[in-house]
RNA sequence: GGCGCUAUCGUCUAGGGGACUAGGACGGGGCCCUCUCAAGGCCCAAACACGGGUUCGAAUCCCGUUAGCGCUACCA
C-alpha cells in the first residue's frame, strides 16, 4: 500500500479558526503517523472574499501551531483551466449538460417549491432541449452553466469516522459544476484538484457530509476511485451552536496573543473530538503522532470551552525550560508596554542560578520596573496577571492591608514573617496562604527549580511593589 | 419542509454485551502542604436523553420518539 496523501484546504476568507486549525492538525497528525504527505491548498476561488492577507494569517497560524506542510501551498485559482477541461469532458461524454436558466428563473422555481412545502430540485428542463435549440442559444450568446447529470441511485461510502453513510440520488439534484463565467463550483474544483494531487484520504469537517455524495459521483464520472473520507465532528460554542465570531475568540491568533503556548493549543485541539483512549491528557507532539488514528475520532460535536485550555497552558508553562521562558516573558511585558527586555531579565536569571544574592534584592529590582505600570496591569494586563500567578489574589491583599502597621524601615525578613503570623491569626487565614505571596522573596529560601523561581520572583516583585507602597504610606503618616 | 449526522457528569472524554457501585481530566465545593509555584495530595457533588425490543444479562446491539447540529446557492 502506498503512503497516504492528505490535504488541508482552507479558503482565505477569514482568519484561521479553531475548527480549521483542528482539521489541519488532524490531517497533519495522520500524515505523520502514517508516514504520508500533507498538502496545503488554498481555495481562493471565491475572488470576492479571498485576500492575500487572510492567506498569510492562515499560513502564520499553521506555522505557530507547528503544523508544517510537505507540499504547497498550492492555490486553487491557478487550476481554472483544468477545472474547465474536466467540466467540458463531462459535457462531451453526456455526463453533464448546459443549462440556460437564468438566476431569476431558478430563484422563482425555488420560491415556488418552498411555498409548496417541498424541496427544490432542478427539473432538468434544459436537459430536454433539442440540439437545434441549443445551437440557437449558443449562437445568440445566451449565457449557460454546466450541470452535472446525477443518476437516481444509491450513493454510499464507508466513512472512516461514521461508518456507512448513504444517500439516494433522488434526494440530490443536478448541481451546477461550472458557472456561466467559466469558473468551477466548489464541488468540481475540489474533486478535480484532489484527483490531480492524488489525495488518498479526505479528512474534513462534518458539514461536508452532504457534499460527499455529489463528489463521489463526480469522481466516478471522471473515471477515478473516490478517496477514503473521514468526517470529523464540528466544534461548537458554549451555547451549543456552531462556533462563530460572536462566541468571542475563535481565531488561533487570539490565543497566540493571550500567551497560550503553541504546544498547549496543539494538545488541547488534538483532544477536541479525538481521544487516544484511556486517561492520557498531556501528550507531547511525538506521542500525539504515535497515538493518532482515525478510529479515535469522536462522532459527536465538541464544545470549545477554553477553561481547560488555560489549565493545560499552565501545565506546559511550568514545564518550559528557563531559556525559552525568559524570552517569552520579556516579549509579553514588552507587548504590554512595560520596558523589560531580555537583558533586563538576565540578572534575575543569573541571581536565581547563582543564588549569590538574596531573592529579595532581585525582586526589588524587578519591582521598580513593574511599579509604574500598575495602571496598565489593571486594564489590559489580564493575560499577564493570569500568567504571573496569584500575586494579585485576595490573600495578598489581606496580608498587605494588615501590614500597614509595619514601620517603614523594618524591611527585614523576620519581622515580616512575624507579622504574617499575626495576620494569619487575626484573619483566620492559614499561615501558608497569608505568606504565600511573599515567602520566597523575603526569606531567600532555597529553590528547587530555577525555572519556576524566575516567574515566582516576578510574582513577588509585583507583591513587593505593593507592600513597599503600603509601608511608605504608614511611615509618612 | 426535505435529506443527513449525532446523543455518557456543566465541559473534554473512557467504555464496544457481564470486569459499572459507569472511570479519568477541567471547572465547582471542602481539606492538607510554614522550601516555593501557574503546582501537588486527599475527599465530595455531578452523566449513560426517553420508550420499546433482542438477550440469562445492555451505557454497549436493533427500532422508534425527542432534542441538537449540518446541508439544502452560478459560497467554500
Amino acid at each position: 500500500m502506498t503512503a497516504p496523501r492528505v490535504r488541508f484546504a482552507p479558503s482565505p476568507t477569514g482568519y484561521l479558526h479553531v475548527g480549521g486549525a483542528r482539521t489541519a492538525l488532524f490531517n497533519w497528525l495522520f500524515a505523520r503517523h502514517t508516514g504520508g504527505t500533507f498538502v496545503l491548498r488554498i481555495e481562493d476561488t471565491d475572488r470576492e472574499r479571498s485576500t492575500d492577507a487572510h492567506t498569510q494569517v492562515i499560513l502564520d497560524g499553521l506555522g505557530w501551531l507547528g503544523v508544517e506542510w510537505d507540499e504547497g501551498p498550492f492555490f486553487q485559482g491557478e487550476y481554472g483551466a483544468r477545472h474547465r477541461a474536466d467540466a467540458e469532458r463531462l459535457l462531451a461524454e453526456g455526463k453533464a449538460y448546459r443549462c440556460f436558466c437564468t438566476r431569476e428563473e431558478l430563484d422563482a422555481q425555488r420560491a415556488r417549491a418552498e411555498a409548496a412545502g417541498g424541496a427544490f430540485r432542478y427539473d432538468r428542463r434544459c436537459r430536454r432541449l433539442g440540439a437545434p435549440e441549443i445551437a440557437a442559444r449558443l449562437e445568440s450568446g445566451t449565457p449557460f452553466t454546466i450541470r452535472f447529470l446525477l443518476e437516481d441511485s444509491e450513493i454510499a461510502w464507508e466513512d472512516a469516522v461514521h461508518g456507512r453513510i448513504s444517500f439516494q440520488g433522488r434526494d440530490l439534484d443536478d448541481f451546477v459544476i461550472l458557472r456561466s463565467d467559466g469558473t468551477a463550483i466548489y464541488n468540481l474544483a475540489v474533486v478535480s484538484d484532489d484527483i490531480a494531487m492524488r489525495i488518498s484520504h479526505v479528512i474534513r469537517g462534518d458539514d461536508h457530509i452532504s457534499n460527499t455524495p455529489k463528489q463521489i459521483a463526480l469522481y466516478r464520472a471522471l473515471g477515478h476511485e473516490p478517496p477514503i473520507f473521514a468526517h470529523v465532528p464540528m466544534i461548537l460554542g458554549t451555547d451549543g451552536k456552531k462556533l462563530s465570531k460572536r462566541h468571542g475568540a475563535t481565531a488561533v491568533g487570539d490565543y497566540q496573543d493571550e500567551g497560550i503556548l503553541p504546544a498547549a493549543m496543539r494538545n488541547f485541539l488534538a483532544l477536541l473530538g479525538w481521544s487516544p483512549g484511556g486517561d492520557r491528557e498531556i501528550l507531547a507532539e511525538d506521542e500525539l503522532v504515535r497515538l493518532f488514528t482515525l478510529e479515535g475520532i469522536q462522532k459527536k460535536p465538541a464544545v470549545f470551552d477554553t477553561t481547560k485550555l488555560e489549565w493545560m497552558n499552565g501545565q506546559y508553562l511550568s514545564a518550559l525550560p528557563a531559556a525559552e521562558l525568559v524570552p517569552a516573558v520579556a516579549r509579553e511585558l514588552e507587548r504590554m508596554g512595560i520596558p523589560a527586555t531580555e537583558r533586563d531579565l538576565a540578572p534575575v536569571v543569573d541571581a536565581v542560578k547563582a543564588r549569590s544574592r538574596t531573592l529579595l534584592e532581585v525582586a526589588e529590582r524587578v519591582a521598580v520596573r513593574l511599579e509604574p505600570s500598575r495602571a496598565q496591569l489593571d486594564g489590559k494586563g489580564e493575560a499577564l496577571i493570569r500568567k504571573l500567578g496569584p500575586a494579585f489574589s485576595a490573600n495578598l491583599t489581606r496580608a498587605a492591608d494588615a501590614l500597614e502597621k509595619l514601620p517603614g524601615d523594618s524591611w527585614t525578613p523576620d519581622p515580616i514573617l512575624d507579622t504574617l503570623k499575626q495576620v494569619a491569626e487575626t484573619h483566620a487565614l492559614k499561615l501558608g496562604d497569608a505568606m504565600q505571596p511573599v515567602r520566597v522573596a523575603l526569606t531567600g529560601s532555597t529553590v528547587s527549580e530555577p525555572v519556576n523561581e524566575l516567574l515566582s520572583v516576578i510574582d513577588r516583585a509585583a507583591a513587593l511593589a505593593r507592600l513597599r507602597e503600603v509601608a511608605r504610606r504608614s511611615a509618612t503618616a
